[in-house]
DNA sequence: GGCCAAAAGTTGCAATTGCAATTATTGCAT
DNA sequence: ATGCAATAATTGCAATTGCAACTTTTGGCC
């Protein structure tokens, strides 16, 4: 039986839907035009130049980031041979790799940034507005919370970050 | 120069992120195992099976959702092959075609939408509560205003309504 | 009537993605 | 010390996606 609340439930997500859609395809046009770098690539440089040294156990990295292993493989593979990225063994245990970010990561991550905190600026905060970003903080925490990870019985638990 | 609301910004948008990998990926796995059915196709069944007739031209039905034409062309492939769609000529314009819901789409929508009402009231619904889908919708009514269609420069415009 | 740009769909192609299987390594239990 | 399950990462493979090019049809314009 459908109440009334669950049709405005249905109309509320389908706008979340659509919210997300939009704001992603914007952010991603403009970073890719103006940077030449998608927002997965970024993410992964945001998550590397915060960590400490610059570097992070591949499934560290990969519990940030949306992806699976496997993509975040592939994914490491082309920024390797862009050279923004470099991965080294890790001294104690020989099945684990770093990630490591090089200058020229950092050097690209630090052009990258302000193309995507002026999308977020323009896109989002301004939009929003400081009512807006409580309205939507509150409702982003009640929703993140009790389940801040990855649902049971998916294959890679984490705190996902990022694209 | 990043202030302190950017860098609250940032945060939140961030959490937004998240948070719909992590509803989508809940949806579409319950979707997916409890009718083995796509939350790609769902959004076909569910537009088509609200428009009059059951029956849209496939420029309005890509309108509609989030894909490509192309996308779209493909999607109709598999689902036709399913019976739960069928494509048919329009009459007075040779270039276009119908996408037409089928008794049998209809029966697997029917069978659908409990598990995604249910997906919606539980995962969506029960944790935001009636204030936190205030929040949510004011601060996706503020997101969407002014921007309720595509961007400018994209392929197609349109509203979209699913994925 | 004939021409040509625009519109509707489809298809080729390349990139991205995830799942499952594989390889290499570790650590525990015997 | 040996065997074996668990862990880390990679790879094979198939599915999905978008962009660009292409085909067909339409409709205006001369």
């Amino acid at each position: 039986m459908t109440t009334t609340r669950d049709a405005q439930a249905l109309l509320v997500w389908i706008d979340f839907l659509r919210t997300h859609q939009m704001l992603t395809d914007l952010m991603e046009t403009e970073l890719r035009s103006e940077r030449g770098m998608s927002l997965g690539w970024y993410g992964v440089l945001l998550n590397l130049s915060a960590a400490p040294d610059g570097r992070l156990r591949l499934q560290e990295l990969a519990a940030r980031l949306i992806h699976s292993r496997s993509g975040l493989t592939r994914r490491l593979d082309s920024m390797e041979k862009a050279e923004l990225v470099r991965r080294e063994p890790v001294p104690g245990d020989g099945r684990g790799r770093y990630a490591v970010i090089t200058r020229q990561g950092r050097n690209a991550f630090m052009r990258a940034a302000p193309t995507v905190m002026r999308g977020i600026e323009t896109h989002f905060l301004a939009r929003l507005g400081p009512d807006g970003l409580r309205s939507l903080r509150d409702a982003l925490d009640r929703l993140l919370d009790g389940n801040g990870d990855a649902p049971p019985g998916k294959p890679d638990g984490g705190t996902r970050i990022w694209t």
